[in-house]
DNA sequence: CTCCTAATTGCAAATGGTTTCCATTTCCAA
DNA sequence: TTGGAAATGGAAACCATTTGCAATTAGGAG
């Protein structure tokens, strides 16, 4: 049974105990969202699909929803420049393939790769770790994306 | 003279009329003020001093101007996740440094580094050509960014 | 199981960075 | 020098996200 532990909790709970954060109606449909969606959801994409489920859950409470999953770090937000924000689970129960983004320029289309991403990955740890000394700083994530042209915003011109 | 060429042209007139853009008094001294500075201006910081240098130049300016800079990849903008966008020249007549960005996700501070730029860089390149190939992606450019707490805020907690 | 209280929520209004409208001005090729 | 397209400024519009506040709810204490 993918996604759930024994005795029907779900995988997250405990995160979400140890942060202090209260198990709600409202966060489960979010992260159930988040969970069977494999890519990019905007906030008003998660609202209207939280709201077919449930129409009592209000706007607001996906933003903050969203706020305290990337501050406990279960949810990475990303800017592909289209003016609002994406989100998507940055891990899960079965583990989520880590993966980067090619986005679009002209059209915002974003493509997920995991080409390379061992070796880019491995490479970063080790910047990271470089970094973390030389600066003092406490590294939690990090973000690589490329930007271009994709195939049909190239060809029509 | 470094930044300008021979007969006082600035560096990117040639580009500029590449384009097709006009070379206009505004456009001049943005350009002007983005080369002053070496980092992460953001579109009212620009205009505050675009200002002060001629008071005729408007807020719509800036951004228009930030816009084709961008489009022209003279500039990199970028979302340090403070709600505003910051640009920052990506070349110059004698070669900015390439560099990278440690974002603190609580103050948004941003540090600059440089340490296995190359690598980086080297790694990216290999994986650019691959993509290339296999998604059919014109790659222009790349964002790395790694986030975390800066030295003061992760010690005041 | 019931209570109590802080955490959570929804709605509406406020925010604030960025974009658009449009009349006027400016650049620059011919 | 000149015509017309490009660029500009100011104000209004946009719109994703945040905030204020009163009502509701989760979940530990008893």
């Amino acid at each position: 049974m993918p996604g759930r532990h024994r005795k029907g909790q779900a995988w997250w709970h405990g995160r979400f105990r140890g942060y202090g954060y209260k198990i709600t109606a409202g966060r489960e449909i979010i992260l159930g969202i988040l969970a069977r969606s494999e890519k990019h959801l905007s906030a008003e994409e998660i609202y209207i699909t939280a709201h077919t489920i449930n129409p009592a859950i209000g706007m607001t409470t996906i933003y903050r929803t969203l706020d305290i999953l990337s501050k406990m770090r279960l949810v990475n937000k990303f800017d592909f420049g289209d003016g609002r924000a994406r989100y998507e689970l940055s891990e899960g129960p079965k583990g989520i393939r880590h993966h980067h983004h090619l986005v679009c320029t002209s059209c915002n289309r974003v493509i997920d790769y995991t080409d390379f991403v061992d070796e880019e990955v491995g490479l970063l740890t080790r910047t990271e770790k470089s970094l973390t000394g030389k600066y003092n700083f406490k590294i939690s994530h990090h973000l690589i994306q490329f930007y271009g042209l994709c195939e049909n915003c190239h060809n029509e011109k």
